[in-house]
DNA sequence: GATGAATGAGGATTCATTCAT
DNA sequence: AATGAATGAATCCTCATTCAT
């Protein structure tokens, strides 16, 4: 492929780039900083991505696809059906919590790139949803769920409601310190629903 | 006083600073946000502060203030002599922690701030040698401590080794995510040290 | 009076001054800077002076009297009366010179300046002109001039034609290092005309 | 050479700024100014030179090489050996007091400048030792000294001598006016000095 | 693909000046 | 008379972004 090499070189950026945004915050680095330390002119930047904010996303999507990896592989191990889902939800929003905090996200910032930060992980959520529903299919399979509805269906709609009350808790943040966004609120609320929404599913 | 309205209007500013640096971090805030939220122009914040650095470490203070005050009336409720002391000190670090990453402030911008933030922890220092000395002699009038050493130069002696673990572990860091700092790696070493020079005094 | 205190603090402040502009040149100079230096608030001085250029032309404008009664002692010992006069005009440039670079004046702000220079100098030229006046009735009492022209109005003329040609040459010094100006050439030009004028009284 | 463009166009912007600097002085010469003169926007000025501070250094080391350039070869026409080297010497002052004055500086600023200025003399120095050295040399070879020591050694001493006491100079003139400096006084301790040492070589 | 060069939009800071008391 | 407090208008400098080559 023509692009092999050119996305190499992107994914080499991708990873110089996230250890200056690790060690400066997103403010602080600058498009120097990344261009010095993966040798090249920060003009040539702009040539594999559109902006710094791009930069940073694509930085947050890696993360988030390598996290998303561990999380289904450590999930698998965990107890039972139930558990696994829970869990899973669970662990989710504590990776999106570290990954504001790893980046000094002020609450100002994170209300701006959110819709951006969502776009992006309409392809992680694709493994996401295919990952639940796997679940649902395998619990189903062992007569664990006695409904008709169709599992992917539902797999979306919990990873929805689980946004939506990741959002919902952001966006009433106005006066609070970014990191202090009490997610464990929010742990707890989505928990619920996911609860209800299996309890619905075992009828 | 003469300036007792001035010492109100200074006092409203850091108020008004402290939210704003909360929701944005120090680098978002800029000094129009501080003017606009104290309702003045940007220009009469240099009338009270000598730059921005000056009010970010003013808010620090007042917030060290509250906190160290609450910190000892909390400590005074917990268990025997010993416990109060080592716990003194965690909790000390674990409110360092909690300031860096409320300014989402990065390890470079820690090191350039680490020494006037020390100049102005002196003034809190006298409060908390004074603290740890207070404690340090109930247990002597308990019979718990044979020493005929001074107390206070104890008690200093413990915040300093306390502090220069802390700016040692930051130093370290040089690599690693600001906030990833490992404070429990930090918190064990000072615990440890902290226990010895106890043990010292109790022989 | 009521204003003998007040004109005391006004000659106070204006000697502060001068040691400051003469220390730091005019732009350098700021307000706190004579404030402190007279001990008092910036903002007084806006009492005793209408502002910053208007204390600097006062600082000139004590100068100059200083300067010109200095300058007519000196003369008077001076060989024959026409030298007199030549050389009054003469030292008389010196002076603008040494007060334009005394004060590290750029032409920029000469020609904002020279106006306001001038209004001063009314006051100034009112004594010129008496003195020329004076050296010229004394001249023409020992016959050596013949002429009948009013010599108050031939002292003014001759201090007109020496202005003009001392603002000509700043005019003219558009793209040259403003303390280069050639006085050199502007003393010549001044003294020939000036001679012109003698010898025309003479005839 | 990749860099010739770039040099020329420092080179332009060097020369526009001469002119501001020397029109306006180093204070009231806006960045704007120069950019405007140089028809670019003054951030661009960034892109060839780190400050304004920078600009003014390279102006004045530029003037330097010129004049250094110009006054070997005007010493080249003096007399006899001795009057060589001391009007070396005497010129130099001159032209230093020259700069001072021709960019309007303060004695504040020239006490802040003068570490920069110094370094940046650094490389003009060379040339100097060079030629003094040669002027040394050639008297050499006439017999007109008997000395043994490095040439070289010498001629840099003697720099350092008149540096030192130029040095003295302007730090000795704290209440002084900048330009009113008495270079006669250093100018004459630098001429003994220097005949003390071509005496000391001519033993 | 890559980069040297250019720039507009800020942001911190300074300072002459004003004004209420 | 005096001053604490306030401010608008600069001024230096930074940085993401663009563009011609």
């Amino acid at each position: 492929m023509k692009s092999e090499k050119a996305d190499n070189k992107r994914q080499f950026i991708l990873e110089e780039a996230a250890k200056c945004f690790g060690k400066y915050g997103y403010e602080k680095t600058i498009l120097d900083d990344i261009g010095k330390a993966a040798n090249m002119n920060k003009a040539t930047l702009y040539y594999y991505f559109k902006n710094k904010e791009e930069i940073f996303m694509a930085v947050v999507l890696a993360e988030s696809e390598r996290f998303i990896a561990d999380l289904q592989a450590k999930v698998k191990d965990v107890g039972n059906f139930d558990q696994k889902i829970v869990s899973y939800f669970s662990e989710r929003l504590h990776y999106y919590k570290k990954v504001v905090n790893l980046h000094q996200l002020s609450v100002a910032q994170l209300r701006y790139i959110q819709p951006l930060f969502d776009e992006l992980y309409q392809k992680v959520q694709q493994t996401e949803i295919a990952f639940i529903a796997q679940l649902l299919t395998e619990a189903q399979q062992k007569n664990l769920l006695r409904s008709q509805e169709s599992l992917p269906k539902v797999a979306e709609t919990m990873l929805l409601v689980a946004n939506a009350l990741k959002h919902e808790g952001v966006l009433q943040a106005k006066e609070l310190y970014a990191h202090e966004i009490d997610y464990s609120v929010i742990d707890q609320q989505t928990n619920y629903v996911i609860l209800l929404i299996l309890k619905g599913l075992q009828q």
